[in-house]
RNA sequence: GGGCGUUUAGCUCAGUGGUAGAGCGCUUCGUUCACAUCGAAGAGGUCGUUGGUUCAAAUCCAACAGCGCCCACCA
């Protein structure tokens, strides 16, 4: 052995071992409890960041504890073609070349992403062994895998036939830039100064900081309880102009101490004008079409951008003396999460889930317990956005993503939902010819799928129906025996963007909740506990620590002081000290090594000795032993490597190993016995150096690999 | 405007009723003996503030203050 651990002789020759060994692939074993964790599967085209890293650390900590207590282990690894993230990237790409998405028909643009993505894959997968990962790679899958678009087909079919999804004209979240809407969770909220303008409705006044919608305008709204305003009730108000008249309305939505009081209606552009249009029956009018160009206006403004024509209408408005007074405003506008532009609420149709009752069974499911959230401040905000969750709009107008299964008659216009066959017939009135949908799946539509469909992918069977329930067991392998799966981890900020869904439809589709355990984790900060950016330049890079540092001490250090639900800070000098700490062990190793073995092929239980320092440290192993085991069975992964670390380094290398040095043959089997059990209790956190050692350790232990042995007791 | 969380050693964080903890950093000394990616010793905190409950509070409760996050229909 040598002097100082070197972990780039080691990590990749051991990882391979384990492949070899199949160390990763559980069986269906009826005898044994199985315990699962599907991976949040990262973006395919993407490198892992160091977030990924806690991430991974944190379940292959559970993954090789529970393989080790004996429960048939799985870990199903998986990527995500992360639609409007992908997309954006590609589309960027395109631009640096001075082209668009508009320059290629819809097969030809998802042919040219797909290459894209398929030249950067691997480069995740790699990064996950770099990591030590012991997941089982037979059982990768893909978000755009055959079997699982059929899938997520299945879902979507019995979700319309159920009338569960419908196609609604609603205003809608758009990013012009993006060129797709967007749920509600997609937009992003930043405080902004802006202008709001008062102006003369003839009858009364209006305040807006939206100008250019005045011709979208199909009402004036006033709040019941305001008594300025009841006499002119029922009354009319003329549009600055274009002098077109509209209804003046109550609606107690309206605030009345905000401006006026009195608020311009305006359905086809603004989200609660869309609601009071819809109470009161209004019609809808767009003035700004899907590229963010005026339309329906007067001549001069048509397909002006909306900020040209505000800046138009403005100078107009004042000309004619429309303008009354200008405030300066501090509000909160929508922006999209990826431009930080704003968000562009337009009227379009589009295919919506209908969330409540979805949302109903949810929150009965975690009432009962059959799901639960392990940090209680995330299940009180689980159930705040089940409360609070609106319809879900699943359609994008992107390309890159899973097509949804929809045909319009182009007769009668009704629409024909399959689970992905291309249907001869309209369903409604029998005519032949049929229009797909052009739009994709919303990315979380189908990776809110992800538990149950990745392990039905793995089946035999492919021609059944949802819902599948208890009943329907011993059919379909994989999924009748890991299924609901033991513990889901993703990061809490995707708690209501995938969590919940996870939830809503694996128990819609497999009438049984898709996990038990929510073990929400935090993020990954820097050391002063700022957030991690590129602009701030305080990246930490995954990769380059394994290669400077090693896997385990990159792992041991993301773990390594807070609660899995919490964040953490990482430095540089965290995983050196973890480094340090692997050479520690690797060198009481050497010195143990040193001495020829007292006893070949290891211990069962604790060797017998008289000597007062022995049964000091055996009491102080078994110690460990169960403090280590009940923190991992509370999922507190920190404390239970502090305790290691503690027990290692200071009970063991400080203190015990220092007395053995006089009384070195006598003390041999103890020594052996203590650096074996410890090497298994360390294994989840340091898998690879425990597992060189194991190696290096010539049967002294015995000859099967650390991975496969059993956890101490 | 709501909600949630947080405030403990220089830094980053554990500790949830019983004499203040870890890692990193710092100081001093040591080290041909497994490891200088080492060892020994040490400095450093009235646990945000104020009240309350209790034999006992960093820990439970209330109020206040600072910080952070999330949500929201201020047009």
């Amino acid at each position: 052995m040598d002097k100082v651990y070197d972990h780039r002789k080691y990590e990749q020759k051991i990882y391979s071992l384990w492949e070899k060994n199949g160390a990763f692939t559980p069986k269906v074993d009826k005898s044994k409890n199985p315990f699962t964790i599907i991976m949040p599967p990262p973006n395919a085209n993407d490198p892992l960041h160091v977030g990924h890293a806690r991430e991974v650390a944190t379940q292959d900590i559970l993954i090789r504890y529970h393989r080790m207590k004996g429960n048939s282990t799985l870990w199903l690894p998986g990527s995500d073609h992360a639609g409007i993230e992908t997309q954006y990237v590609f589309e960027k790409k395109l631009r640096e070349k001075g082209k668009s998405r508009s320059d290629y028909d819809r097969d030809t643009l998802y042919n040219m992403i797909w290459d894209y993505v398929k030249d950067n894959t691997g480069v995740m997968e790699k990064q996950l062994r770099q990591l030590g990962a012991s997941c089982d790679w037979s059982r990768f899958k893909f978000t755009l895998d055959e079997k699982i678009i059929k899938i997520v087909y299945k879902t979507f079919k019995k979700l319309y036939y159920d009338g569960l999804i419908y196609r609604g004209e609603r205003i809608v979240n758009y990013c012009p830039l993006c060129g797709t809407s967007f749920s509600q969770l997609e937009v992003n909220y930043i405080e902004k100064e802006d202008e709001l303008y008062y102006l003369d409705y003839e009858t009364l006044t209006i305040a807006t900081t939206r100008p250019e919608t005045i011709f979208a305008d199909v009402a004036i709204a006033v709040n019941p309880k305001d008594n300025k305003y009841k006499k002119l009730v029922g009354k009319a108000a003329k549009i600055p102009l274009i002098n077109r008249e509209v209804p003046i309305i109550t609606d107690r939505l309206v605030d009345l101490n905000f401006g006026t009081g009195a608020l311009k209606v305006t359905p086809g552009h603004d989200p609660v004008d869309f609601e009071i249009g819809e109470k009161h029956n209004l019609s809808i009018i767009s003035v700004i079409d899907m590229e963010g160009k005026m339309i329906n206006t007067p001549e001069k403004y048509i397909s002006m951008k909306a900020s040209v024509a505000r800046e138009e209408v403005v100078k107009d408005l004042e000309e004619k003396g429309y303008i009354k007074k200008r405030e300066r405003l501090h509000h909160s506008v929508g922006v999209c999460y990826k431009h930080k532009t704003p968000i562009e609420p337009i009227v379009s149709k589009q295919w919506f889930i209908k969330v409540k009752p979805l949302a109903e069974i949810s929150k009965a499911a975690l009432k009962k317990g059959e799901v639960k959230i392990v940090a209680k401040k995330y299940d009180k905000i689980a159930h705040h956005w089940l409360n609070n969750l609106k319809d879900w709009n699943i359609s994008r107008q992107i390309v890159w993503g899973i097509r949804i299964p929809a045909w319009r008659c182009d007769k009668c216009l009704e629409w024909t939902i399959t689970d992905g066959v291309v249907p001869k017939n309209c369903v409604s009135c029998g005519h032949e010819k049929l229009i797909q949908d052009p739009d994709t799946f919303d990315t979380w539509f189908s990776s809110g799928q992800w538990p149950y469909a990745t392990l039905l992918a793995q089946s035999r069977i492919s021609n059944f129906q949802f819902p599948i329930s208890k009943n329907d067991k011993a059919k379909f392998e994989d999924f009748d025996y890991f299924y609901p799966t033991s513990v889901m981890n993703p990061a809490y900020d995707i708690l209501p963007f995938w969590v919940i869904r996870m939830i809503m439809l694996g128990l819609y589709a497999t009438t049984r909740v898709p996990f038990k355990i929510v073990l929400l984790h935090g993020l990954v900060r820097d050391r002063f506990g700022v957030k991690i950016s590129k602009s701030k330049g305080n990246v930490i890079n995954p990769i380059e620590m394994i290669n400077k540092y090693g896997a385990d001490s990159l792992r041991m250090a993301s773990i390594w002081g807070s609660l899995v639900e919490n964040d953490s800070s990482l430095s540089e000098d965290n995983i050196r000290g973890q480094r340090n700490f692997a050479n520690k062990i690797w060198n009481a190793a050497r010195f143990i090594f040193l001495e020829s073995v007292a006893k070949r092929g290891g211990y069962s239980k604790a060797p017998t000795t008289k000597n007062s320092y022995d049964l000091k440290i055996i009491k102080q192993l078994r110690v460990t032993t169960k403090k280590v085991t009940r923190l991992l069975e509370k999922y507190r992964l920190n404390e239970a490597a502090e305790t290691l670390y503690d027990f290692f380094w200071n009970q063991f290398a400080n203190d015990y190993l220092e007395k053995t040095k006089s009384r070195r043959k006598d003390a041999q089997k103890i020594l052996d016995f203590v650096l074996q059990e410890s090497l298994k209790l360390l294994h989840p956190f340091m898998p690879f150096v425990t597992e060189a050692i194991w190696q290096e350790s010539k049967n002294r232990f015995n000859n099967t690999t650390l991975i496969s042995s059993s956890w101490p007791k």
